[in-house]
DNA sequence: TTGTTAGTGGAAATTTGAGG
DNA sequence: CCTCAAATTTCCACTAACAA
């Protein structure tokens, strides 16, 4: 059974000491369990899922698809090497595999060698060869990519029916209107009793 | 050319922990 | 408890280099 998101959601800022105990009032983010900021972990799923079926960094065709509506190349990217653990994606370009597998690895690696920036690794020392980079897309593509039948048989979501998203934004709007009125209530009673306040 | 990717810099956000 | 600011982490825009 592959990894998910959920399975590597491990405090991480504090791993050990009298801090490493949740309190009520700590924040989600403080124990890396949050999703970066405009990707839900379903869209996040699909993108793991669509990586898996058309390849790592064939963002063309994962656009195409239009299974996930408004992500750009950069954005799906970002997130990739989220899930990778590394910034580097070039050794599995194109192949059909698991990013979190590799991100499950790449969690556990350790070493004064090893640099890493939001908890991705960052290549250090010179920049491997083409020749390198083929040598390493190879191996991982033994290592690590999954069979083709699988990834043939990998289904993401349909493009979604416009009327339909329409739809669901007006709800989202309805509810959010609601809100604020609920939120101006409480001000406007909120300032009436300060009001009756004063005039004592 | 045109489209992509790797990598950098710095802003913004979050966390920690000391002191009230 | 709470607040605050230093320390640390995270995010994103941008660019140079690369590939097709």
């Amino acid at each position: 059974m592959a990894p998910t998101l959920e399975d590597v959601a491990k405090p991480q800022s504090m791993p050990s000491g009298p801090r490493n105990v949740l309190r009520s009032n700590d924040s989600a983010s403080l124990w890396n369990c949050t999703l970066s900021p405009g990707w839900s972990r379903e869209e996040s799923d699909i993108l793991r899922k669509a990586l898996m079926k058309f390849g790592i960094g064939n963002w063309a065709k994962i656009i195409d698809s239009q299974s996930l509506p408004g992500k750009t190349n950069a954005q799906m990217n970002l997130q990739l090497q989220r899930m990778l653990g590394q910034q580097s994606t070039a050794e599995f370009a194109g192949l059909h595999i698991d990013p979190l597998v590799i991100g499950e690895k790449n969690s556990k690696i350790q070493g004064s060698n090893i640099k890493r920036k939001n908890n991705c690794i960052v290549n250090t020392g010179g920049k491997p060869t083409r020749d390198e980079i083929k040598r390493r897309i190879q191996q991982n593509k033994q290592l690590y990519e999954i069979s083709e039948e699988e990834w043939n048989n990998i289904i993401l979501p349909k493009p979604e029916d416009p009327q339909l998203v329409l739809e669901s934004k007006n709800e989202d709007l309805r509810r959010l209107q609601q809100e604020l009125e609920s939120v101006r209530a409480q001000i406007a009673s909120l300032r009436r009793k300060q009001q009756e306040k004063d005039c004592f």
